[in-house]
DNA sequence: CTTATATCAGTAGGACTGAAATCT
DNA sequence: CAGATTTCAGTCATACTGATATAA
């Protein structure tokens, strides 16, 4: 009975195929201008982190960037493979591989970096600066509620 | 000079990776709960449609719920082969499949709009309901961006 | 002849599981 | 011995790109 009325629209409403579709749309083009960098996103992840902490064990990464550890055997070879990371043995404790920051990751990092802020922009267009603002904070709660801590 | 400040914590900070991650976990939970209703994102999707809109061809399915042609295809299969829907070329264009809901499709459909509402206000439990509505909005003008014709 | 539809084959990145080898 | 770290093998759903057969 109410059904033809409030329940027509059920698909373009619900909020979490809202919030799938933005990022995918996101997404999308994050990932094409990246890849005219000879990047993937996990690349970012991985060469803002080692930034941000120095060198950590290829576990603190995963645990940084939510990257699996058995994928992020694949993205370690890739960085590597560029120069842009250095994989070496932890004299500390020899299980571990420290994974270390070369100049040219850095300079790809801030390449990345002017990149991402363009594509960020573009995506978020439609909204204005204070838009922008509570989407970060709406989505932080969310994200912040399964126990994040990155 | 300024990055050690106000760079440290890009990776966290990056508005698109916020979206693709609140999406993620978003989905994981949609999925887990459609996977015990032995059904995908894509089962919901079309279902919704057919009741929205009536019988209609996969082109127009694909149109509607942006599944990929190809990939539609598939998803019907799934459907049909549980009773949901009903495929039969359409007399008026022999070259299209008309898509039929039936009526265990639309029983499936109504146990999945309750168990994708819980979903939504598990998911979102760290809003308020203003807070949703504003969520709500925002991603609308991002996805609207794009020409979305849904 | 051109266009639209449905279908199939296949690619690529990403999420995720399980198990083995090595070291603490 | 148990536990942590890296790596490999492999599964699964999804996004996306052709190509093909058929019908309008």
């Amino acid at each position: 009975m109410d059904d033809s009325t409030t329940g027509a629209q059920r698909l373009r409403d619900l909020r979490t195929r809202l919030l799938s579709q933005a990022a995918m749309q996101a997404d999308r083009r994050v990932n094409e201008e990246l890849a005219r960098a000879d990047a993937r996103k996990w690349h970012y992840a991985v060469l803002a982190t080692l930034d941000e902490f120095g060198a950590v064990s290829q576990a603190e990464l995963s645990d940084r960037t939510r990257i699996y550890r058995s994928d992020l055997v694949a993205v370690i070879n890739e960085l590597a493979a560029r120069d842009q990371v250095e994989r070496a043995p932890d004299p500390a404790d020899r299980r571990r591989n420290l994974i270390t920051l070369t100049p040219q990751g850095r300079r790809q990092l801030h390449k990345l970096d002017k990149l991402l802020a363009d594509v960020e922009d573009e995506v978020l267009a439609p909204l204005t600066a204070a838009e922008r603002e509570q989407l970060a904070r709406l989505l932080t709660a969310l994200v912040e509620q399964h126990g994040q801590h990155m």
